[in-house]
DNA sequence: ATGAAAGCGCTAACAG
DNA sequence: CTGTTAGCGCTTTCAT
């Protein structure tokens, strides 16, 4: 493998020379740079950017660490869309992505900044992390570069792009409300998901505002899975037959919940109007096709990569909210009359 | 940032001793090696894996050079469930991976070797990659170990993982001609896959065992894509109305087709019977749930992975050929009489 | 059982 | 414009 001090030794010349003039500087004459340029062609060098890494003491590598990326996270594609999003970013930078692990219980023996400061990254997007994951209260002590998703953690290091979740829960439930629903349930996710805890938000706020009364034990956690969903929602449409809506927090929740109305012999939408969050893939093939609330994930991890960048060009950390928006499919329609 | 020589110091030992020391070496006296812990410990200590990449010469790090990492790919996330594998073995070794990207002009400006070895990874795992990629001559050429997916191509230390494509295909064909198909069409990706190939060939194949001739204008490219496999399943179909059922080489062009179909007035499966390759999420959740053959593409990155760190630990470049299973839903039915 | 010294490939003062 | 020198953090002979 060629290296800078071979390339040194064939053009005659010394080794700050060559690493000048293959970088770019001024200060090497015309001629000695267009010798050196040759003789690395000739000799097919390629820089050893561990060694360059090392002595600048930054690896132009950005780590992401991402929870879903399993077996069972692939029929909602969340994870992946945010990944793409990053790497499209990433492209068209001189960084490269390294792929952190967190589901293997392996890796789990690392700390967070052990992952980060083992392979020098300069920066990490996170993504699909519970709030109550230790990994979370070491971002913030921490003092690598670092930009959430969907977590709602700032300080002058680390930054988060999200979605408007509050409002656009509340845009579904009013979507639900506008439709003449007074009997409107929510399956929601989990406690340890910022993003539940707004939606669940969003929900309270458009029923406030509308004078609809909440019933509390309408208010169920399907732990963004489909099966759970499933099983809950029979529960509560079993005992509360006055139901004629319900508000899911993810479109695969919404999955189950249909598998379980039909299970019922409950017919969506026409006896419950079902809506979901996200828009997968999966939503507008299903049938009934999914009412939902869309959100950008793919811009959710391109904004992501290019706010890390951006930090790591020396910019401040920001927050990034994107818009959500309704979408209206066959899965919602206005409530029975009697 | 604590180095071994921070520890050294606090140790009051060399730097050589608390190399040993914390790499397990034998020839440390437990008392020594207990206070270079201890301390390490103390000191929050993270080796740095440039420095010893750079020292040892492998980096422990394999590259990921994916094509398909687009935001149309989204649909057939074939990528994403190869890379899931992937992530699952190498989860459980020590290795890191490293996300590379071809899909970006920029790093087209690299060559194959130039990617990896400027990165130093030990090995790769390509995937997505056409017959005439000039990437693939490279692989070759260059002496990092690598495995490829899909891609029938060997040497000692270039190893691949793929399905029986042929049988795959004929398994398809045959099921067809089971239900008493004799007017079959072919709808095929493109010229640049080596899986279009196989399973035209499988095609081919399973016609004359069965007797049947071939209309080679009933066969076309899709070019793996649901839009263009619509289109032209749209002329063939206009063109020669005695065709009662087609094969395609991925389920997103069969999507296409249906669409097609339907456009056209036929109904399917009464009409035209359709059957695709690959068994995406899609599949069972469109309607008609389409029959296809599925491969386990888990298993192929996982598969994958276990190969390239097996070739990396000193073993031999292997060839792996999974099985595919025909997977009969609703676009398949009996050909009409008469 | 431990340490001194060399070196992996590169960049960066500093000096000329 | 170019070279000398030092050093990034680590591993590894080779002595002792």
């Amino acid at each position: 493998m060629t290296t800078i001090k071979d390339i040194a030794k064939a053009a005659g010349v010394s080794v700050t020379t060559v690493s000048r003039a293959l970088n770019g500087y001024s200060d090497v004459s015309e001629k000695t740079r267009k010798k050196i340029m040759d003789i690395a062609k000739q000799l097919n060098y390629s820089p050893n950017t561990l060694a360059r890494s090392l002595v600048m003491n930054k690896s132009k590598t950005i780590g992401l660490l991402v929870s879903g990326m399993t077996r069972s996270a692939l029929k909602d594609n969340f994870t992946f869309e945010v990944m793409t999003g990053v790497n499209d970013y990433i492209a068209k930078t001189d960084y490269d992505v390294i792929l952190f692990n967190t589901n293997s219980t392996k890796q789990r023996e690392k700390t967070y900044s052990q992952l980060c400061r083992e392979r020098r990254v300069d920066g990490v997007i996170l993504q699909g992390m519970k709030t109550d994951d230790p990994y979370l209260t070491e971002v913030v002590e921490s003092d690598i570069p670092c930009v959430l998703i969907d977590i709602p953690i700032q300080s002058d290091r680390v930054g988060y792009v999200t979605t408007d979740n509050v409002y656009g829960a509340k845009k579904a439930v009013q979507h639900l409300l506008e439709l003449g629903h007074r009997h409107i349930a929510m399956m929601n996710g989990h406690d340890y998901a910022f993003v539940s805890k707004q939606r669940l938000q969003g929900f309270y706020e458009a029923m406030a505002e509308a004078n609809v009364p909440i019933e509390k034990e309408w208010i169920v956690n399907g732990d963004f899975s489909e099966e759970m969903a499933e099983a809950r929602a029979y529960e509560l449409f079993e005992k509360h037959k006055n139901i004629t809506a319900i508000f899911c927090a993810s479109d695969l929740m919404a999955l189950g919940v249909i598998k379980a109305l039909k299970q019922l012999g409950l017919r969506v939408p026409e006896d419950v109007s079902v809506i979901g969050y996200d828009d997968i893939l999966l939503a507008s093939y299903v049938s009934p096709a999914l009412t939902t609330i869309a959100q950008n994930k793919f811009q959710m991890g391109y904004e992501a990569a290019s706010m890390l960048i951006d930090m790591l060009e020396g910019n401040e950390a920001k927050v990034v909210t994107l818009r959500t928006q309704l979408i209206v499919r066959e899965s919602t329609a206005p409530v029975k009359k009697g």
